[in-house]
DNA sequence: TCTGGGGTCCTAGGACCC
DNA sequence: TCTGGGGTCCTAGGACCC
């Protein structure tokens, strides 16, 4: 059975705050969001006096200031910096990596089963000498175990910062500990429909038919289900994708409710997204501007509302983009509201040199040449690992288009020809 | 006065084509 | 003008993640 780890870096924006500021150490620590709007990270210390993440700090301030927990406000230049230092020692030590967000990547631990506790061990503390980061590992056979095994590794003292679910036997144990919302992908929605079939606990997640599964969840439950009873079904990605889509927004520090503010920010919000789209080589399609009033306030009237505009042909020119999005903003734009929030999400997006997006291979086709040349283009275009259409499994009646046929998804065009 | 800012994937369903 | 199977492509919106 293979091995994945899952490396996780603990309440890593506090960890980073606490490198430059030892004194923060022991102590309750809260990183706030942008506009210092709530906490998006906390220390143990914080945790245990029942900072919750996203309470928001207006509300809570004085509590806090009471409890003697240290306010930070949040410097994304800094952990962006430090995650790097995090992966690139990472990539020196494990063959594949997988960055899954900024403080967070799989790695392949093929081959190393057996010994795979006393390596994790190794690279913890390697990591922990030359970062001064503190992460932890779980090591599975699957994501969502290693997942489970993570989260294991945090709360059990006894870990030391590394758990390994690798045998049968442990994973029934943490599966039957674990509430099935606390299960990767698994959050209040699918929890609400999942306990209506009985199914409370990981374990039964785990314990329950994939058709059953398929039926009331569609294929991620499928998945999900299949991945903690250890088949793999998410595989190991790599190919950093190029993005799908790029978003700039933020709330306003106060209302706003003039068009003429309005379009300031949403000018900056382009610009900072078409220059995110430039650095990686693309081109959007389609700009959309989306503006609401504070939902919070519940007595104030809400309005809130988005337009999409299509661009004749796509640009990464900022002059364009911004032009295509005040088309979007004087549709949307009513007066006599308070605005607190706008954004722009630049979509469609394709490979600067104009190559298109999507590439197909029509279902007549699926044995012959073309379905081969289509995944070879891909691979050229896109870089490798990015093709999600082709399902391979049972395939009689291609009629069912998007619906993913197979809960795995492959772009090696010798496992699409064998279908 | 003040409640983050990004993203991804999947599904349903409509328009349209041969 | 209608029938109908088979298929493509796109969009909106839901759900989830960090």
């Amino acid at each position: 059975m293979t091995c994945l780890g899952l490396v996780d870096c603990n309440n890593f924006y506090v960890s980073c705050e606490r490198l430059f500021d030892p004194g923060l150490r022991h102590r309750p620590v809260v990183v706030l969001s942008n506009n210092d709007g709530c906490a998006v990270a906390r220390s143990d210390e914080a945790k245990r006096l029942g900072i919750r993440m996203g309470d928001p700090w207006h509300l809570h301030r004085a509590e806090w200031q009471r409890k003697g927990v240290v306010i930070r406000s949040s410097n994304y230049a800094l952990y962006g910096d430090l995650s790097q230092r995090v992966i690139s020692i990472l990539r020196r030590l494990a063959p594949s990596v997988e960055v899954y967000s900024i403080d967070e990547a799989f790695i392949d631990l093929a081959g190393l089963e057996g010994r795979e506790e006393g390596i994790a061990r190794e690279m913890r503390a390697t990591i922990l000498q030359w970062t001064g980061i503190p992460v932890s590992f779980g090591l599975a056979p699957t994501k969502t175990l290693a997942k489970v095994a993570n989260r294991a590794a945090k709360k059990d003292a006894g870990s030391q910062g590394v758990k390994s679910l690798m045998s049968r036997e442990k994973q029934s144990d943490a599966l039957a500990k674990l509430e099935v919302e606390e299960v990767w992908g698994v959050a209040t929605r699918l929890g609400r429909r999942l306990r209506a079939l009985g199914i409370t606990t990981a374990v039964d997640l785990r314990e329950a038919q994939p058709d059953l599964l398929r039926r009331e969840g569609g294929v991620v439950v499928e998945r999900i289900g299949r991945e903690l009873d250890g088949e793999r079904c998410l595989m190991l990605d790599e190919g950093s994708k190029p993005a799908r889509s790029i978003m700039a927004s933020r709330s306003f520090g106060r209302p706003v409710t003039a068009q003429r503010e309005l379009e300031e920010a949403v000018a900056s919000f382009v610009s900072r997204a078409a220059e995110k789209l430039r650095r990686q080589n693309l081109a959007a399609g389609t700009v959309l501007v989306f503006v609401h009033t504070n939902p919070f306030k519940t007595t104030e009237r809400q309005y809130s509302a988005s337009d999409v505009v299509r661009l004749p042909v796509a640009s990464a020119d900022t002059s364009k983009l911004i032009h295509a999005a005040f088309c979007a903003v004087r549709r949307i734009y009513k007066q006599g509201y308070r605005y607190t929030k706008a954004g722009v999400m630049l979509d469609a997006i394709e490979p600067a040199d104009g190559v298109q997006g999507d590439l197909w291979a029509s279902a007549d086709d699926w044995k012959g040449k073309t379905l081969m040349r289509t995944v070879d283009r891909l691979n050229r275009v896109w870089g490798r690992g990015t093709m999600v259409m082709a399902a391979c499994g049972v395939n009689k009646r291609w009629a069912m288009r998007s619906e993913h046929l197979s809960p795995r998804y492959t772009t090696r065009w010798e496992e699409l020809l064998r279908v």
